[in-house]
Parts: structure tokens; C-alpha cells; sequence
DNA sequence: CCTTACATTAGGTGTAGACATAATCCTATC
DNA sequence: GATAGGATTATGTCTACACCTAATGTAAGG
């Protein structure tokens, strides 16, 4: 067998790896001025292109700061940002070897409470489609989802029942959306809260309140409440 | 005045902007097949590496889905993730423009206490430091520090006091890290929570634990407890 | 009918070169 | 000494091309 004439080419990956290391074992300690991109090209044996892939990359994790002419620093604080998938909840659950159950708890079409229609910035008097379910596994309650949905702007929604499978999945595959903002907090359990997810009145809920927009126009916004104990947790 | 000759590129930033817009309003609903490269470099009178580009982004952002082959696809439902920024909580507050302040609370080397040990997989009879610190924005109570750090990996943290600022600032500084755990939670209000953020007892407090390890070894875990009502946003 | 082998195709990545742009440094001028 | 320009430089981005690789479809063989 004639010898493998291995002419690895070195790729970004091998550059960010190799950077990555001497920035956190390394010779390259917070604050540290790297190398130009000509010279670690030289060194590395790649092209400039190669090293501004891998340096792009560190970046936008936040490891390294990049500017013009002053040229690449390691940052101080790694300004690391926290990347939590918001993934459907069937899959959230599914993904645990549980099995998944929905139910729907209430549904009604009703003109927008005030506190309602001034978180999603809609006009007096507009009709809105009010969700309430459960999503549970293994029988147990998981999560609450209480919903408000847009029904000026998204009239076919008042033929939908969803009594079998939550709104969410129905939205996302029938609904564009521009704009998200999703936030995170804690509340005291209060309604359905108690009488759904099992909460003690008044004990602590982790939340997640979400809202969409499409064309300037708000859509949805959906509180989802988890059950006790529940951690959003993520790893870098 | 002659015409300017706008010779304008076309930049892998124009190609994403109008890609995303077919998504969102155009031709490109969930789940069709986009064009290949060659034929949108084409369209778009650029190079396939920029339509790659563009499209490396998109995928990165969980909008398209990409596979060789097959092409690429309009994700159904998107699965976009939440990105939170973790920054120093002084930034976080100086740049509401308030004041910020900070005051060590508690100061102790310790023998781990068990749960600690376990939490941090230290071996038993290891020491560690704990700190109690209140960070305040404008003098209000805002954030409450509750660290933990392994003495047994880092020793020269005994010699530190912490008096004037915060652990944080020094351990970003001073130690690299290679791999960090966060996740945020809702838990009742107790202890220090009580007596030093101004909860109600039992209140709903939203907390983010983070831990951190270097080489293998459990550097410092800490819980940052927020005051009432905070919440953790972002937007995309 | 099922399986295997191969050709085809679309994305993944590397290269060399060019020009653009933003910062910084330096120098001439007031 | 302060300031306004201009030279310099490192990164930012685009191009055109080449080769690699994974995935799919298709056709030959059992």
C-alpha cells in the first residue's frame, strides 16, 4: 500500500482550536495583543482567509475583540453570551423519554382586556383568542401555557379549537414572524398557576413570556409557567 | 457633477437581508426548497461565496436548514435560540445609568459543606471560600452574590479580601476557565434574599447559578439572586 | 423485490489576490 | 502645545476557482 500522503490542509477549525487553546493554556492571557492575521497564517501554513474565519468565529463568541489597524485582543471578561433553544414543548419532553400529553383547559374569543391589549399594543376593542393548556408528562403537569392571540390580525384563528394539540405548533406553521421577544422571571403562583400546574398559592414560578410580532403587528403573547423546580440550563 | 458610479457589491449582508425577507414575506414560506448557490449568486450578481456566507448565517440563526444534496430548506417551525448576554452586573447597571455600588456582605473560609462539596465535585474536607456581596444600583438593593471558590484549586483567592469590589471582576481577570454551566430558576425567597435584598419571605426570587470549571476542577460556583421583578430579556 | 455500486449534485471549505474601511500614528502647521 | 491632515496598517469583505464530502437517485446485479 503506497504511503497515504496525508496532505492535510489546515482548516478554520484547527486554527480556532489551536487559538483557543493558547488563549486559555496558552501563552495568550486576558487582554493579550494576538498576532496579526498575515503572521499566524505564516505560522499555521493556511491562508489569511482561513485565519479570519477562525478569528470571525471566536469573536462572535465573545472570546476576542476585534478592531481595525489595533487589531485582535483577548477580552478581558469574556463577554460570553448565554444560547438557550427554545425548542416546542412536545420536543422538550419527548426528548426526556416522557411521554407527551396536551390539554386544552379553556379557550374563549373575547374583546382584549386593557392590561392585555397594552402589552401588545392593540387598539380599544379588539378581539383577541384567550388559550389555556396543559402540557404534561407522563401524566404529570409540566407546563401552563396561557395564551393571547391577535384576532384582528390573524382572523382564521377563530375557526381553530386547538383542543387537541396546543396552539404553538399551529402557529409557527401557519404564521410569519419578524420580531421576538422572549423574557425570563419568577412570579408568585397565582390561578391556574395553582389549580392547573400544582403550584402552592403563592409559591415561586419560573416563567417564560414570550411575544411575536409580524409586520409591526403583535400576534401572540404566550406565558408559559413551568412546574416546580423546573432549570433552563445551558452549557458553553 | 458626474453620475456616481455607485459600482455597489452586493454583500453577504444584502443577499441574508433579502433572503430573510422571502422568508418572512415572500415566496419562501416554511419548509420550501430554497435555490441552490450558484443560481442565487447568479440572480443576485455576486459570488457563490457570499450567498454561502449569507446562508451560513441564516443556518446559524436556526431559520434555513441546510444539507449537502438535499439543498437547503425554510426550517418549519424555526428553531431559533435565545441569546443572553451575561455581563458584569456593574456594566449591567451602569448602563441604565444608575449608580453602582457594591458591599461584602460575608467573608469565610471554610471546610466545604457537603452540599457544596457535591455540587462542586470536591473531594470531602476541601477548603473553599465563601462570599456574600450586594451589589446596589443607585443604593437600592439589586443583585445579591453568593459565591463559593475552590481554595484547593486556586489558593491565592485566601489572600484576597473583596472588600471594595466584587470576586467576579477578579476571577475573570485571574483564572481561565473551559467550561461554564448557567441556568436560571425561580426558587423562594430565604436567608440573605430576606434580610439584605428585601424579599418577603418566601417571595419568588429569580436566580442564575452559574458554575465553572478549568481543566477538569470546579473553580467557583455562585448564585446571583435578583431583586423583585427583575427579568431577563432579549430580543430578535 | 431487494441490495449494492456508482454517478451526480449541492453544500463545505481552502487559496490567492484585490480593494475597502476604520483606527491609529505621525507630521506639519497654526 | 493643540490640532488637522495624511500615511500606515490590520481587519473586513468580495471574487473566482478548485477540490472535498455527504447525500441522493439510479441502475446493475443478486
Amino acid at each position: 500500500m503506497p504511503p497515504k500522503v496525508t496532505t492535510e490542509k489546515t482548516t478554520f477549525r484547527d486554527v480556532k482550536a489551536e487559538i483557543l487553546r493558547r488563549i486559555t493554556e496558552g501563552p495568550w492571557g486576558p487582554g493579550s495583543l494576538l498576532p496579526g492575521e498575515v503572521e499566524l497564517a505564516q505560522e499555521f501554513g493556511c491562508s489569511r482567509t482561513t485565519v479570519n474565519r477562525a478569528m470571525r468565529e471566536l469573536s462572535e463568541l465573545g472570546l476576542i475583540d476585534r478592531r481595525r489597524k489595533a487589531g485582535t485582543r483577548v477580552r478581558p471578561a469574556p463577554l460570553r453570551e448565554a444560547r438557550f433553544g427554545i425548542p416546542l414543548v412536545r420536543e422538550e419532553i419527548e426528548a426526556t423519554g416522557a411521554l407527551y400529553g396536551y390539554r386544552r383547559l379553556a379557550r374563549a374569543l373575547v374583546i382584549a382586556p386593557p392590561e392585555v391589549a397594552a402589552r401588545m399594543g392593540l387598539k380599544a376593542g379588539g378581539r383577541v383568542l384567550h388559550l389555556l393548556g396543559l402540557h404534561s408528562a407522563n401524566g404529570a403537569p409540566y407546563q401552563l401555557e396561557d395564551r393571547w392571540i391577535n384576532a384582528e390580525a390573524l382572523p382564521q384563528v377563530e375557526a381553530e379549537g386547538f383542543e387537541q394539540s396546543g396552539p404553538n405548533e399551529w402557529l409557527v406553521a401557519t404564521v410569519p414572524f419578524s420580531d421576538v421577544e422572549i423574557s425570563f422571571h419568577a412570579m408568585a403562583a397565582e390561578g391556574a398557576q395553582v389549580t392547573a400546574l400544582g403550584h402552592a398559592p403563592g409559591a415561586a414560578v419560573f416563567c417564560v413570556d414570550r411575544m411575536t410580532w409580524w409586520q409591526g403587528n403583535a400576534i401572540t403573547h404566550v406565558r408559559l409557567s413551568y412546574r416546580q423546580g423546573h432549570r433552563m440550563t445551558t452549557h458553553y
